[in-house]
DNA sequence: GTAGCACGACTCCTCAGACAAGTAGACGAG
DNA sequence: CTCGTCTACTTGTCTGAGGAGTCGTGCTAC
């Protein structure tokens, strides 16, 4: 099935010799064949071939110094985390997001400043407003669920966070697109007593809250 | 303070655009300027800027088509993993194996099969084997501790564990080198009970056993 | 013999120009 | 209003040229 738009020269050189390095055609720090040699070879101008090789050289592959040659720096581009998530069954991502969301609750009620209650309160009320459109109250969870992260004071797990939550979207909106129950005022509270437990720094209350909801959240996406 | 081998143009050129995007100038979706009026602006010539569009291709920042343009398909270059967390501190790498290392522990203890545990058992014994040579026992008990985490049965933790290992490899190595304080006889009980508490299936207790000698490792870290 | 140096071959880096291939909007015919 | 055509503009590709850096070779001085 050949695609609409042909794809340019110069990626199907890259992807050419991603192929190659792959074979193990040149090992890890070797140095590949120069460009007026390896133009030809591959069929391509030599600009082409020097625009695959920026291209790698952007995912980590190659680097080229000038005056010695392009080297081998990886032998394989390094997986994206976005494919990793991709890949991985939904319950594997909300089970990672359990482990990091009650972990950074003990922290948060350990750490949270006056002004990260102030944002944790202001998510929750926007988290009330939005509970008749599916896809906004589903990004107001997300934002109140990233307020609590975030006054953990950990970038890690902040970060950790925030590659996860693409992939739950899709799957937190197809799911309470089935099943409509959302946004009820149990739901609610849960949520509102997770955040007085990090206000009276109540650690202990503050993960059981936090894996309770996540729990169920769990049991919702299997 | 200059580098001993000067930047190409086409990184600088690439870094510049970086620049302007993360700034805002262009926002997601829209189209950047034509290369011909690109790349005079920037004092590059056009084959030059058409180098550096290429590593921000690969990147997954921009993404060009013939006839069209030059679009940003990403507000910002998705960092590496292996630079944050060598930018974040060694206690907040440390907080985030705790998060995955306490769950996956209560997984494992759940969902361990025989041949985990046999996994586990040896991964303890090498362990008490390699209790001299500070290197070797660092590398036996990160072993270890992934055994346990492989016997969680989720690959989304093992590979967070695989991501942090790198990491803390180093700060843990450093950090015997000056108190000779390892491999002592409660630090390997305890990792007995731990592997204990995996083989009779009690969450509570194996978690709680992780935690504490993660916590004693945060200590001595900080 | 060995250390230091000059040189030359080779490499990547950058630019300019030319033409091909594709897109998208303007414009007019129906 | 709809549909084709046409045109200006865009990226894609190649070629040729010169600049700059690196590395190995062979010579020279000691």
């Amino acid at each position: 099935m050949a695609q609409v738009t042909r794809e340019p020269l110069a990626d199907q050189a890259a992807e050419l010799l991603l192929d190659r390095i792959r074979a193990g055609e040149w090992g890890l720090g070797e140095k590949l064949p120069g460009e007026t040699t390896l133009a030809p070879q591959l069929g391509v101008g030599r600009s082409t071939l020097r625009e695959a090789i920026r291209q790698l050289a952007g995912r980590g592959v190659l680097a080229s110094r000038q005056g010695a040659g392009v080297f081998v720096t990886a032998l394989d581009a390094p997986e994206d985390w976005d494919t990793v998530l991709r890949r991985a069954g939904i319950v594997a991502v909300i089970e990672a997001r359990i482990a990091i969301e009650t972990e950074a609750a003990a922290l948060a009620a350990a750490r949270r400043t006056p002004g990260d209650l102030r944002a944790i309160r202001r998510a929750l009320a926007e988290r009330a407003a939005h509970r008749s459109d599916i896809e906004s109250h589903v990004d107001a969870d997300t934002a109140f669920h990233r307020t609590i992260v975030a006054a953990a004071h950990n970038p890690v797990l902040l970060d950790l966070f925030d590659s996860f939550t693409p992939r739950l979207r899709e799957a937190m909106i197809e799911m309470l697109r089935i099943r409509r129950e959302f946004g009820d005022d149990a739901d609610h509270d849960a949520h509102v007593e997770q955040a007085d437990a990090i206000a009276a720094r109540d650690e202990q209350a503050a993960t059981a809250h936090s894996r309770a909801h996540l729990l169920t959240l769990r049991e919702a996406l299997a």
